[in-house]
DNA sequence: AATGAATGAGAATTCATTCAT
DNA sequence: GATGAATGAATTCTCATTCAT
């Protein structure tokens, strides 16, 4: 009789301890070199990255990288899929009660970019990093990458439109209205994070922001011919 | 004139005619390089595109680019050197009469967009070209980049702030929504040409694109709660 | 016998009983690693196999290998000496009476072949294995392989020295034909296993072979044309 | 006007001259590499071979072997074709007339192998090449060797087959035959080549194989029983 | 000036082998 | 003993750039 636990075919394998262990050793690695790459990735841009300065930074052998991705391309992919899950968590964590007047309208705009924007805070470098350089990837990352996007849009404008519905906002494409939205949100996002807003502050930039998407830069109350008569 | 070395003895060299026939061609197989770096940047993206695709789809041998262009870089920015040129001359033809009520003023900004969307058109290939890869090709063409948006942001402000002083507009921080309707604007227009806002004419996008940059999405003046009186 | 160190005092390790057993195991996975090989260089050819190849076939692990193989080379050469014990093993059985005629010699040679066959056949893949990547591993396993053709053809040279000091056969350079007719039956061998030789049985095939052995394809007894009589 | 010889397309291209030139020097440099690659190849096997090996024969830059060809395996295709081609040549040119009785055929058969072992003597070194290697390189490979070893092993079928219909050889499976000789041909070739057929001359070696086939090892003339009478 | 063959530095990738568990 | 993660040496192949014609 033989020490192997189950009968038949002889296979002896680690142990499950040993595998363990090393499922956890493995993920670990996998994390490692992730970060090694968003670090280079972020420093060198996509393309004059080289698997060699990710593993370099990521202190691992050549070899090492090839066990975990196929080249750098899926490491990009890999990366983009880590980030879009956390955003996308965070997305449905958000709801809270309808807002019933555009003042709480407003006020739970205020709030929901606040917390986007510090999730983006968070993983600035990586927000940068895909803005940039995903669309240059190639023709299939950029189509997940307008995936991406369009799912954004469509979240402002399923909120638009709830707005619309209540006579909280005016009639509108909310299509275009929700990209408008949201290719300003990342423009700013990088034009600020780039200092080039000047010395704004966050608090200020969200507030002037939901000032102009909720009353755009039209004349003040009372001015000479405003709004629909 | 420095055709002649010393006056009286001709100096050996090409004619007057000839020399200029010669510049005359060189110039031309310059803009052919430009046209062919043009189609391949945008069929393939900068960072594959290879001097060798440029020179094929020139219909040129592959030293003849070395003669006008040190490198790829340089051609991509000789590309957006001539693109950045016609544009801004353009905008310094745009000028008319400042606007004198609201109204005016709304319909100065739509005919400005149109005309600045004609001219994107016009260039779309470029445009997208520019706008996608620009930012990766390296640091110092992200900066040159970064300052042409600038300058876009800077016309957009001014007359910004021309209309809050004129009392057309709300006081606001003109460099941030300035800033937002640019990044909005660069937006907009790849999700248009990329065919992802459905079917909104460009002239119906253009009209809802200022309404709601006059007017935000908030609800008409007045409202407090409910749709239209 | 070396079981326990110094007389007395049993030393510590496994027991007698268990060392046979480990023996017996580790026998049987050295055999299952050349299985595995056989199976591989087969599918893939001695120099595309890889080591992981080998060690996912026989479902073991990476290392495992190397505690019973040098390299892929040491597996190859062991392969074939698994091959040429088996094979010189089986012509030492065969002896048996020498033949007493002409008739009893062609009798006997077709015995001899449709036994050598028999044993090929057993080991088809094989055999094309080694005689189509043998000679490309090394050197100096080409030699060795060169050394076994040439026991073989010794063995057909005193076969044929026999016969012509018996007045069976015709003097000849007996080592020249020798070499021809092993070369003959390894090629004839691969066709017919490759199919190449169109429909002919094993049995019409080795008969085929040893009229032509025997007579040459010259004409008929006595003639000088035309057929048989 | 313009110096260009041909109007429309203004496409100033390399004289005609130049052209020319250069094509003469491509094909040099293309035989150079080839002739490097069978010295390569030859030393070091197909398999062990580097394509840096290669352009190092040649002397030549590592990238331009692959102005010239895709990879090592091309080379090797290469070789072969300008091999086949050569001895399909050289059998095209023999024909002669008919023989007209055994003793002429057999002398016939003689002067064509004497020519086939002159040419095979030529191109000794690519003949051990692509009888040894050439299997191994890959399935499709293979393929194209067994092809051009049917085709020669066909030009023995017709041979043979006249011979038969001549009564001057005996009725036999000649498929099989010709077959048994063409392997018979290579290895005793290679054999003799690699010095393990003692001190055999070419001369006599040829005449031993002939009277072989001719002959078989059979009883000589006046034996017991079979032979001729 | 134009050309395209030649070049080699540089990058990706593979895989035999080691070694901690 | 067995395992498989880690490693990096070794190779292939690409492509910007040069230069003789």
């Amino acid at each position: 009789m033989d020490a192997t636990d189950t009968a038949g075919r002889e296979r002896r394998g680690p142990s499950e301890f040993r595998r363990k262990a090393d499922e956890r050793r493995k993920g670990q690695r996998r994390e490692e070199l992730l970060d090694a790459a968003a670090t280079v990735f972020t420093r060198e841009g996509y393309h004059r990255a080289l698997v060699s300065d990710i593993v370099a930074q990521a202190g691992a052998g050549q070899g090492t990288f090839y066990r975990y991705f196929r080249d750098k391309r899926e490491v990009f992919e890999a990366l983009f899929d880590r980030f879009v899950e956390s955003v996308l968590g965070q997305f449905s964590e958000m709801s809270g009660n309808p807002p019933r007047s555009v003042a709480e309208y407003r006020d739970a705009s205020v709030g929901a970019i606040q917390r986007v924007a510090a999730l983006a805070e968070r993983d600035r470098a990586l927000v940068l990093l895909i803005v940039r350089e995903g669309p240059t990837v190639d023709a299939a990352f950029e189509k997940r990458l307008a995936e991406f996007y369009e799912r954004l849009a469509f979240l402002a404008q399923s909120y638009l439109d709830h707005a619309v519905r209540s006579g909280f906002a005016r009639p509108c494409r909310t299509a275009v209205v929700a990209q408008g939205l949201v290719g300003m949100g990342f423009w700013l996002a990088q034009q600020w994070w780039n200092g080039r807003l000047g010395d704004v502050g966050v608090e200020r930039l969200i507030e002037e922001t939901v000032d102009f998407a909720f009353q755009g830069f039209g004349a003040p109350a009372g001015a000479t011919s405003g709004g629909r008569p």
